[in-house]
DNA sequence: ATGGTCGGTTGCCGA
């Protein structure tokens, strides 16, 4: 079984290139994040065309919204709202009964880090907590489940292009590392792609589009995760992040991150 | 220290 996540910024304008995607990597679920569109928008046929006939999506006009694409069959589980705002940042849901998948946006918190003066970061950790809160109260370690997502935290040193230069920018401070630290804590989440590529090995899944040239700059973060429970994390067969996606026609600034499953 | 580029509720806001 084979699982990608893919900020994908517009599922709208990225047709194109999802199917350039599932075509050459085949997955057999894909979750996006950042579809930009509303549920009586969303491009349902031409992603059926795709082989995925299972899909499930919440979106919003212009903002945010997260969908999962699947071969296989899937069942909501408790898509839900996070830190007071219905803004469309989660889906949960069954597949096949094979496991449980939580597909998550994790609010980027604007430029300042501080919670006193920036909203969007007081957001950012306000949600962060409530997951923290939820699944440590509401789940088990022992069920079979994978969190998947755009979390906007880069947690290891190596997950960006310097960690000195980065203590103080959003997504890379230790107030939203511990955060997100305690998240993992909660559940014992395995980091499956740190499991297959560890420190001190660099790793990013997305570079900025304010940059000349992304790759010789090559100023990337870790933003995109993939977490799996005590059940599932031996049977992680492999990682892939699929860094030539960056270099596509009209790509989003993420890459695809894959986990390959032998379930 | 600054500015750089995308997408869409476009001539701004969020990322």
């Amino acid at each position: 079984m084979r699982l990608a996540t893919w900020n994908i910024n517009s599922v709208r304008l990225r047709m194109p290139i999802i199917a350039q995607f599932t075509e050459s990597h085949k997955p057999d679920v894909l979750c996006l994040q950042e579809t930009k569109v509303e549920d009586s928008k969303f491009p349902l046929e031409d992603i059926k065309s795709l082989g995925y006939e299972h899909v499930i999506f919440r979106g919003m006009k212009g903002y945010n919204g997260v969908a999962i694409l699947s071969r296989l069959p899937l069942t909501d589980t408790g898509s839900r709202d996070w830190a007071g705002k219905e803004d469309c940042r989660h889906l949960a849901v069954d597949v096949d009964g094979k496991f449980e998948l939580h597909n998550f946006y994790v609010p980027a918190g604007g430029d300042e880090p501080n919670p006193e003066v920036n909203e969007k970061f007081d957001h950012k950790l306000r949600f962060v907590d409530e997951m923290r809160d939820w699944f440590k109260s509401d789940r088990k370690a022992s069920t079979p489940m994978v969190l998947v997502g755009d979390l906007n935290i880069a947690p290891l040193e190596n997950d960006v292009w310097s960690h000195k230069q980065l203590l103080k920018i959003v997504s890379h401070t230790p107030i939203e590392v511990e955060k997100l630290t305690a998240v993992q804590n909660g559940l014992k989440w395995v980091d499956a792609v740190r499991a297959k590529i560890p420190e001190p090995e660099k790793v990013y899944s997305w570079w900025s589009y304010r940059s000349r040239d992304w790759q010789a700059a090559n100023k990337g973060r870790r933003l995109d995760h993939v977490w799996v429970t005590a059940p599932l994390a031996d049977k992680v067969t492999g990682v892939d992040i699929v860094k030539d996606a960056r270099g596509w026609e009209k790509p989003s600034d993420h890459v695809p991150v894959i986990v390959d499953f032998d379930l």
